[in-house]
DNA sequence: GTTAATGCAAATCATTTGCACGCAC
DNA sequence: GTGCGTGCAAATGATTTGCATTAAC
């Protein structure tokens, strides 16, 4: 069994106080499952990373929905149809998705600068979210 | 009735044959569909977009696809559980959306140029392709 | 005790598949 | 005539909703 940590547990009970939430097992395996992830989850790998503790799938949504609300979780769409979670803690990342195996790697890059005179030229207002995913083959693929 | 853009379709039934697509009035009024939208499409509005002609939600699907892999149409997953289609024609480019009202903008953006060394730094072969979408409020929304 | 959280069943939505028929070539 | 294209029904998969029960505070 891998061991709890203790940091980001005693983090998220204060932030979940602090927006109300209540503090279950569910929803702090849940964190916990993220929070020990090498990258972005779907629910059903979420649900695997739980192991025996278990949880419903419908939970498991409801889960990511109101963290996602609270700012402490962030949803991601990569190819494909189902939706990958992660904690929103850290750097801002994008990320680099082998199209044969799945791998999916952090990345860090510059932020790209739209500034006003260019969003005012397309008529837009403001910015609030963007994505950026790259898809290749990994080394491993790649071969 | 909207007129069909003739220099389009030629150049659409000249790559059709040469990929062994047949010409059908679907695969003809899809193109011509998505050659006058101001933004991607959903399946829902290529549909709608018909008009009286009509098709078989399936049937504009297996369109999609075929003319994916041809390389005329670009399949893009923005935000949502649902795919958007857009001729491939033109400049690469990318989006901008509207959180509120759904507005989507085309952009441009200078390419990022992602290195040998820096692809090499995380495990990566090759990049094939990206997405790079930005989601804000526009001018009319974000009053 | 009040209110949010959970589980289960069922509904919804986008997309895919199977199959028989029809049209393009 | 052959094979791709099409429509309709049905399957699939992800996500959402309704509702009664349970747990957190």
């Amino acid at each position: 069994m891998k061991k709890p940590c203790e940091k980001h547990l005693y983090e998220s009970k204060a932030e979940l106080k602090a927006a109300g939430l209540k503090i279950t097992s569910t929803r702090l395996g849940l964190l916990d499952v993220l929070k020990h992830a090498k990258k972005p989850l779907s629910i059903k790998e979420i649900a695997r990373g739980l192991g025996k503790q278990g949880a419903d799938l419908v939970t498991l949504y409801r889960n990511v929905e109101s963290l996602e609300n609270l700012g402490a979780v962030k949803q991601i769409n990569l190819k494909g149809r189902q939706s990958y979670f992660e904690l929103s803690r850290g750097q801002h990342h994008h990320h680099l998705i082998c199209m044969r195996c799945g791998k999916i790697e952090d990345i860090q890059i510059k932020e790209i600068n739209l500034n006003g005179a260019f969003l005012k030229k397309h008529g837009f207002a403001k910015i609030t979210d963007h994505s950026m995913e790259f898809f290749g083959l990994c080394a491993n693929c790649g071969k």
